[in-house]
DNA sequence: ATTTATACTTACCTTTTGGAAAGTGCCCCC
DNA sequence: GGGGGCACTTTCCAAAAGGTAAGTATAAAT
């Protein structure tokens, strides 16, 4: 599918933006975003543990990628065996912020979509 | 990875928040959100000339799920050649309004991230 | 000398995702 | 009766995501 879209409000912005948006709005990214806006600063495998689920490799990739684009900042200690401090930068607390209101929608309407999902269900 | 959380503040209601959050915030149900949001009432092609790049087989599929979790309502009407109209709930309309606060982050700070990039990959 | 702890990295392999394209149903129009 | 339009549905296949598990480095502790 293609053609061009219905508005032309954005040139190319819509684009990067859709782009950053699907970047940053993933599982790993956002449920880290959450254990580090309560946990302030924590460490590899603090967030391991604050984070159920995930494997060492998502968790350092997905750490790499904030560190990379501003969210984070990783700071190692060099001390044996390692320590690794992790912490959001303002950038990074800013998207948690907004991200805020889409946890809270998601929060109250947890139980409309329940039941949205039920009655489709029904009725198919 | 696994071993209790940080906080115990939220018992499975996290749980089902991510779950939800990550069936919401994908790629295309975020562009068919904003489509829709823009365009009001909107057929199947509309949509899919609206949204660059979706094939036809995931703007069905995330159009059904975006009914079944009752974000949007599917309106066929019984003429030939089909018509079928989509059309955004309080629900759904509710998320775009959420949704807007990341969106609006992302253009704000799209210039700061992509330097932020710049940098790193400049470090490494 | 061996074990332990931490924070990774890498290789391999399975699962999932999603695109392309062809097929379906149906009626109107020429 | 052949073609066209719309909204799908289905099948096949390639690419990407992501899990498991083993390996690496280093020094202190036993």
């Amino acid at each position: 599918m293609s053609a061009p879209p219905l508005s032309a409000i954005d040139p190319r912005v819509t684009q990067l933006v859709n782009e950053l948006i699907g970047r940053v709005a993933d599982k790993w990214t956002m449920l880290i975003l959450e254990a580090l806006t309560e946990g302030g600063t924590m460490r590899f495998s603090a967030l391991g543990r604050a984070v159920p689920g995930i494997s060492q490799k998502m968790l350092t990739q997905t750490l790499r990628q904030m560190e990379r684009d501003g969210l984070l900042t990783r700071t190692v200690h060099p001390v044996i065996p390692p320590r690794v401090d992790y912490h959001l930068t303002d950038l990074g607390l800013g998207l948690a912020e907004a991200f805020c209101g889409v946890w809270q929608w998601a929060e109250t309407h947890l139980g409309r979509i329940e039941t949205a999902r039920r009655d489709f269900d029904a009725r198919t």
